[in-house]
DNA sequence: TTTCTGCATGCGTTT
DNA sequence: AACGCATGCAGAAAT
């Protein structure tokens, strides 16, 4: 393939990153342009930007805008007047649409009755919009009706084709928008600087602009009385077609409008609606999505244009996403408003761009793009002080306007009124929705009416919109309403409690670092909440709370129960299976086990279940409780917490997964106090301990595994004594670890079979699992030398007065200095 | 180890 | 089918 040069007689650049189309060929096809230039192009700044200086150039007879004639770049953006001299074709489109309009507008309007939807300090609009009727009423309805008669057979489309305003005014712009001006009919088509390309397409489009676009030149009210439809002009058309156009036989056949434009003017019923107001320029192939239209009110924009005291053009606005609003300081532009508003880059690294806010406070961002899928991302880098600044946060709206005379960007916000709202709006078809909310340019939300700018007289609407809303549900990544991430998060930590291994799923067990875990292959499954208890025996069990009579039953361990769960299915207790038979435990047994028992039924009627986030999970309490020596029955009063780590470990389980701080985040001083930290100095010491024992008294071994026995009839001793009969899941747990590791410590005095194997643990966790909570938080608060001591244990750095008397019964031990 | 940077991916929208 | 864009991700740079 042969180089490629750009047909730009000013550029005939040969390299270019991509190649995009310019004017229509005669013989066919269409001139290949530069990136640069074709975006000039497209953006109908080419002979602004190229031809500058060549002759040709006449004013629009209407706005005044400059129109280089008799280029082949700007040949389709003129019109030659009926009455002498030429107009750009916006203005020449926008006087034939609005002389349609004026046929358009119902009786009551067109009669001279402001049309207010109830909004009283609206300005009459009818006149003003009869822009110039000395010149342009009869004529130039003939002329629409001819021009979208054209256009029914499709020969005016062509015609329309390649229209192009010339309005890219970044640098020449002579007349702006003047918002004070009541009626300024040239400014008010000077504000339209599209390219429209796409035939029918366009013509709808000048048919919305011309009334949302004259808004912005009238004052409070003025955007949307002008609409002879409750639903917006655009809406309005297309839902009034049929009679419209059989009654003036004018109209085209409407594309679909814009959801945007509709809902935008279903809100926009009052005075100071959010009307989303196509920009002044960015179209043609950049044809600005609707959802990008800047929703500026005029009171708005006054008030903007006031405190700035220039003259602004809105020029789009888009709601941040997360990654806008994010650390990152990313701002994704939509690729259309970057390449029609923003100056126009070739390198990816782009240029500083410094925009203003609304207080006058200017901001620098680097205006950059990135290759993407042949073509551009447009990004805008910085942002986040400025974001920051503006405190806005994902699902606001940025707006960005311009400054006229000069060009200077301003950057402004508006703020979702709620992360409903925001969610809405997050949804591009909420294009659908605009987003209502505060604007920093005003106090916006006094102009919106309560329902978000609905009048009741919108049910029609109201449908559609629902309907809209319905379908925009699946609409991109929606945002998670806080309260739904909330309720979401308890959800999951309830969850964890509620994950049995499936029923059918046989468990691989595997070590780690001495301790047995059960792997499964298939999925846990839900079950019901259970608590697992310890009998006086020693025996262990499980307690379940029928759903229906809600009395509290003992089950074996290994049952597994249904997520719904009643007495009936009570197959291991014929006698307590029927919610008629009494309660199995007493009241009095239950409330240690169960800290909600005493309300449990009132909230399990109630059917309300909001875990304390306060309370520690069973891990923290106890850990907590092994530090601080907290009074056991205050850590029986824990909730039985749950492990959010790892599904298949019961809540409580301290082994390493579920022990690990987050994703490995987060610094940890040596000095944390933190009940992981504390677990991991804890285990480690006592692995160390273990380890170091093991090495020493390995050569001492002797067979003098005796007085296994006699541990555990101190075990039942102690249970008996004072404790609490059973224990939640996580002391079960962590009373087994403190079994195993009582095991290492008798082991080390001498007093348990060392030569037992130290994987088999479970019959002591059997032997272990009945003792007392309170003695073992008792022991496992002391200091392990201390409590080496008191059982008469040989300790690294035992010293004779290092017994304590502060554990009565002479507990169990703790071989970690907690 | 965290943050930054540039790009890739994939979903949703538009053509 | 093409495009736009939100976000993920890997490598680089900074801390």
């Amino acid at each position: 393939m042969g180089s490629k040069s750009c047909m730009n007689e000013v550029c005939r650049g040969t390299t270019s990153s991509e190649w995009k189309k310019g004017w229509s060929l005669k013989s066919g096809g269409f001139a290949a342009l530069c990136y640069r230039c074709g975006s000039a192009y497209e953006n109908s700044v080419f002979c602004e930007t190229f031809h500058l200086e060549e002759s040709g150039w006449r004013e629009c007879r209407i706005c005044g805008k400059r129109i280089h004639c008799g280029c082949v770049a700007s040949r389709y953006l003129q019109e030659y007047m009926d009455f002498g001299g030429v107009g750009c074709i916006t203005c020449v489109k926008n006087l034939e649409i609005r002389s349609a309009q004026s046929l358009q507008i119902p009786s009551d309007v067109s009669n001279g009755t402001v049309f207010t939807n109830g909004i009283k300090d609206v300005h009459p609009v009818v006149v003003e919009n009869r822009i110039d009727d000395d010149r342009f009423s009869t004529r130039r309805l003939l002329q629409l009706t001819k021009a979208i008669g054209a256009i029914d057979g499709s020969s005016g489309v062509e015609q329309l084709k390649h229209e192009d305003p010339f309005l890219k005014t970044r640098q020449s712009s002579k007349r702006v928008l003047n918002l004070s001006q009541q009626s300024s009919p040239p400014t008010f088509f000077k504000a339209d600087n599209s390219r429209p390309r796409e035939g029918v397409k366009d013509i709808y489009e000048s048919l919305a602009q011309p009334s949302l676009n004259f808004s912005l030149t009238t004052p409070s009210g003025s955007s949307t009385t002008i609409l002879p439809f409750p639903g917006g002009i655009a809406e309005g058309i297309e839902q009034s077609k049929g009679s419209f156009q059989q009654a003036l036989h004018i109209l085209p056949k409407l594309p679909k409008p814009s959801p945007t434009v509709g809902s935008e003017a279903n809100k926009g019923i009052g005075s100071q609606a959010r009307v989303a107001r196509p920009p002044a320029e960015g179209r043609g192939r950049n044809q600005l999505l609707p959802r990008y239209w800047p929703r500026i009110t005029d009171q708005e924009l006054q008030q903007l244009s006031g405190d700035l005291k220039s003259n602004i053009v809105p020029l789009f606005e888009k709601i941040l996403s997360a990654s806008d609003a994010g650390r990152i300081g990313r701002l994704v532009l939509p690729k259309a408003c970057a390449e029609t508003f923003f100056p126009l880059i070739n390198q990816s690294e782009g240029i500083p761009i410094r925009i203003q806010d609304i207080k006058g406070k200017e901001w620098t961002f680097q205006f950059r793009f990135w290759p993407n899928n042949n073509s551009r991302m447009y990004v805008l880098e910085g942002v986040t002080p400025c974001i920051q600044n503006m405190q806005v946060q994902a699902g606001d709206t940025v707006t960005f306007s311009r400054i006229e005379p000069g060009g200077q960007l301003v950057i402004g916000c508006r703020k979702a009124i709620n992360n409903g709202d925001a969610q809405d709006s997050q949804t591009p078809a909420s294009t659908s929705g605009d987003s209502p909310g505060e604007t920093s340019f005003s106090g916006a939300n006094g102009n919106l009416l309560p329902n978000g700018g609905k009048t009741s007289d919108d049910s029609l609407q109201q449908s559609v919109s629902e309907k809209k809303k319905a379908k925009n549900i699946k609409n991109k990544r929606l945002l998670m309403h806080t309260d739904d991430a909330m309720e979401l998060r308890i959800t999951w930590e309830e969850a964890q409690e509620l994950l049995h291994p499936s029923p059918t799923a046989e468990p691989t067990i595997i070590m780690v670092e001495d301790h047995e875990f059960e792997e499964y292959e298939e999925p846990p499954v839900f079950g019901k909440r259970t608590i697992f208890t310890s009998g006086p025996s020693g025996e262990q069990d499980q307690l379940a709370q029928c759903d229906s009579c809600l009395k509290w039953r003992r089950l074996p361990v290994h049952a597994l129960l249904s997520s719904k769960w009643t007495c009936s299915e009570n197959i291991w207790d014929s006698k307590r299976c029927s919610c008629s038979a009494p309660e199995d435990i007493s009241p009095k047994d239950l409330e240690p086990i169960v800290p909600s028992y005493k309300d449990s039924k009132k909230r399990k009627i109630s059917e309300k279940k909001v875990p304390n986030e306060g309370e520690p999970s069973g891990l923290d309490a106890l850990a907590t409780a092994a530090v601080l020596g907290d009074n056991i029955s205050d850590i029986a009063e824990c909730p039985v917490g749950a492990t959010t780590r790892h599904p298949r470990h019961r809540p409580g389980c301290s082994c390493i997964v579920c022990i690990q701080p987050p994703s490995g985040k987060g610094k940890h001083e040596p000095t944390c106090k933190c009940n992981v930290c504390l677990t991991v100095r804890r285990r480690f010491k006592t692995l160390m301990m273990r380890k170091k024992k093991r090495q020493s008294e390995r050569e001492a071994e002797v067979a003098q595994g005796k007085d296994k026995a006699s541990l555990k009839s101190r075990l039942e001793r102690e249970d008996i004594g004072g404790g609490a009969p059973v224990s939640t899941n996580q002391a079960d747990n962590e009373t087994n670890q403190i079994g195993n590791e009582v095991e290492m410590e008798e082991a080390s005095k001498g007093q348990l079979d060392l030569n037992c194997d130290p994987h088999r643990e479970d019959d002591i966790l059997a032997q272990t699992a009945g003792m007392s909570l309170t003695t073992l938080m008792n022991a496992v608060a002391l200091p392990l030398d201390v409590y080496l001591g008191q059982n008469g244990l040989p300790s690294t750095r035992q010293t004779a007065g290092e017994k304590e008397d502060n554990v009565s019964d002479g507990g169990f031990m703790s071989r970690e200095d907690r």
